[in-house]
DNA sequence: TCTTAAACGAGACGGTACGTCTAGTCTTCTA
DNA sequence: TAGAAGACTAGACGTACCGTCTCGTTTAAGA
């Protein structure tokens, strides 16, 4: 059984915390600058001043890299106001990832994400599982809440609710057939809870 | 100065059909075993017993090659029949894609495509203009007219709608984060037009 | 079978001597310049201005490389003089050998190859059999056409009397104990047929 | 300044021979399995049980090691019977080195040193100071001897003697165009001493 | 007994070269 | 002129050792 109290020293050199974060800039600079084709692992060692083995003594494959890098830019906290009313909770939550991907570096990262998750497995569930599943909660337990109060009606899929409302973004980050615009998150709010239909 | 009237056949050999249908199968053969990282020129080349040199003579990039193969595989019509009700219509659409995606090889295909698109902006491009656009267009079509007969409320974004439709069978089928199961076309359909508040 | 007349040209785009010879002058001066640890696949490709992978598809090992640079730069034949005595026939070969190897970078590449040829069975072989067998041939030859003529002792084992002559050559050059000198050959050749008894 | 007398011993954790015969040994066994490409430090080190860094601390090279143990395992006496005639005596010592490089790990071992000294000088050097000068030694010692009593021509190189003697073997080990047969040190001697010539 | 300094094991690290793979381009011959 | 064959450059891949380094641990002499 392994000791309470201070933890047992590893036997060698440390690892170097410094190698760690020098890789994770590297990627994201090169992503940033060049997309995926730039970020090799010959770049990202080159850039980093690291040495190539010691990044794949660390990361599997360049995809878990480039998860890595991403997490790492990432330490948004997936913050919701008590008060606010339920529109305008998801409003907000919405409006913050569609300006994440607009204005910032996390735009790019997500798409090259997204494609690498395509050909690697371990990839696509993490970033499903340590990306998406976490925001994805936060919605459907406000939702819930919204429903036990009797505010929804009832025979709601939410899960597919949270599709609705998430999925339109990533769909135009990935394809580009429209922008992600301001607005966008209160028109997908709106027209989910009200409906298209008339109301008499 | 190129002729009028029937077209003037070309000086020396005429391109070969036969290479062009060899590639495009190879090429969606090798994609549906291995995806993307099997489906190299070279492989394609030995597989369709044709040279590299040839296909780089009628494809500028891989990404071109895998979305030719992608169309020539999808002969599907937007069909849409005219007597059927907007929600009925609708729905049709979303289940034929989901199904396709669900039961084909074509989900496979259109993951590793989006992934590619993601770094080409040429296939992103002709992703969006001859695979995405047309789908929408039927969509926002038909939104259109029930608006015009009022059976829709005035101050809907048709485009956001469209991406309240279409995008979750897109998000579930890149990110696997749930299943693209019956029904669900039903439910999107049903959700957004109702909306999600109770109807007094 | 194989039609005799002007060879078929074979399919594809021909071999480029150019290549062959820019890796072989390549690997020659860095072998003369820092010897064996210099002359890596990566720095004979780049200083030949070719590929490592058609260094590779050419030749197996380096040591391949290496042996055929040795021949390259070795078009010496192998003359004898008829008329000349056998102990000057035999000089002859032997001061010729240690002038090479003391005079030109051979004696270098030599060396290398000796090295390399220990643990590659390869290269050891083609060494024996292109270098020191036609050599010992000629010498044999020699030696067997005297014993015919009756000026050689009868029970002697003439492939012990090869060694005895280029061995020692050899020796030198690998252990450095002593020098490739001025007068060894005849020194080699006057002390085997002699004898180092005294003659009454 | 250094003490006289009984070494003082000095201050810390003494140098642990353990250490030095675990090395040595491994080194050994791994050239004798797989020759000198086995016996990698890496390899060395795990095998020993020992850190890279102290076999560093001990050892320049791995030249150096391989050298090391190729000695250790040689504490073969240089003896000589002083009865025996001058042709015995050289017979003896030449039969015993064919032997040893034929019938133990030590012919290999040679080999694999031979190769290393073409590329590190130090190694070349220790290699002809503390093997092959004590045994030319002893030999250049009997003939010397010889000729001092007369039994000897005059004008004979002794050094160029030892190689006739000598490299004959390490020559056939390193090339294998023959074999170190039995026999081979008795004609050796025996053509050298008597000459190829017919005696009257 | 306690201190102290070197030896030592473990293992991280920056490098360099390995041999393989794929992308594209180029060159030659054939249909 | 299209196409097949295939040589070629460029450059990333992931692996193996190199030799150095930074730790914590062990060992024995000296205080």
């Amino acid at each position: 059984m392994t000791q309470p109290g201070p933890a047992r020293a590893p036997r060698g050199r440390p690892r170097s915390e410094r190698v760690r974060l020098a890789v994770l800039d590297a990627t994201a600079d090169l992503l940033t600058e060049g997309g995926l084709p730039a970020a090799t692992i010959e770049r990202i060692a080159a850039r980093a001043g690291v040495s190539k083995a010691t990044i794949y003594k660390w990361w599997p494959t360049r995809g878990h890299v480039v998860l890595d890098s991403f997490f790492t830019r990432t330490r948004d906290t997936i913050a919701v106001d008590p008060d606010a009313s339920l529109a305008d909770s998801l409003t907000a939550q919405l409006d913050a990832l569609s300006a994440l991907f607009r204005d910032t570096p996390l735009g790019r990262l997500m798409r090259e994400l997204a494609a690498v998750a395509q050909g690697d497995a371990d990839v696509r569930d993490a970033l499903e599982k340590r990306w998406l599943r976490p925001r994805r909660a936060v919605t459907v337990r406000l939702l819930r809440e919204a429903a036990e109060r009797g505010e929804l009606r009832a025979e709601i899929d939410l899960e597919v609710v949270a599709d609705q409302l998430w999925a339109p973004i990533y769909h135009r980050l990935l394809f580009g057939h429209a922008p992600l615009r301001d607005g966008l998150a209160a028109d997908l709010v709106g027209q989910l809870l009200t409906g298209l239909l008339p109301r008499r």
